[in-house]
DNA sequence: ACTCTGATGTACT
DNA sequence: GTACATCAGAGTA
């Protein structure tokens, strides 16, 4: 897996990939390209502090805190380039994943919950993905499905978001499209 | 099904 | 002070 490429390369790359953190696993099923020159993306301004890890190795995680409650875990790509890894299929640890979300609800159908459900938080920051505990696995390249952005309020219409095609595990349903 | 709103911390102007 | 790459729960239907 290359992960120096531009966002827009490696968020389609990504979906199919296997994640798994600290013995939970899934199956990538949306994500998002976020680029230096997006005015929604958190590069856009430049190096900070918060950003840091954006800027840093490719292949290494950024993970921020949004909403003051919630945690969002990227894949850095380029310089000031990250893909948001916003939903996965789980496959395995999976009673770990509902002890943290709750039972009943959808274990990792939009970024906070996948976060929460793989217990990612501000610790794993910077961290490199590699194998055993942290690890980014290539699938077979599957059906994708485009469409615009989620939750943002700059340049939400651009279709930098990308999902498995005919999935159930999506924090929402793409507008028909398919590549 | 849908829309609305509160929760909660922090980076940045 | 404001905006935020969100979620859960309550309300309407």
């Amino acid at each position: 897996m290359i992960f120096n490429r531009p966002a827009t390369d490696l968020a389609p790359a990504l979906i199919g990939a296997t994640l798994t953190v600290r013995g939970c696993s899934g199956l990538i099923t949306e994500t998002e390209a976020y680029t230096p020159d997006d005015p929604a993306s958190h590069s856009f301004p430049g190096p900070t502090r918060r950003n840091a890890a954006m800027f840093g190795p490719a292949g290494h995680a950024y993970v921020y805190r949004i909403y003051g409650m919630h945690w969002c875990l990227n894949v850095v790509a380029a310089p000031g380039h990250a893909v948001l890894i916003r939903a996965l299929e789980p496959l395995s640890g999976i009673d770990a994943m509902t002890a943290r979300r709750g039972r009943g609800k959808p274990l990792a159908k939009g970024p906070g919950m996948l976060a929460q459900a793989l217990d990612i938080t501000g610790m794993d920051n910077g961290r490199p993905f590699g194998p055993p505990d942290f690890a980014l696995k290539p699938g077979t390249t599957p059906d994708l499905v485009i469409g615009p952005r989620i939750g943002i309020t700059k340049a939400a219409d651009w279709p930098r978001r990308f999902g498995l095609k005919g999935s159930r595990h999506l924090s929402r349903p793409f507008p028909f499209s398919s590549v």
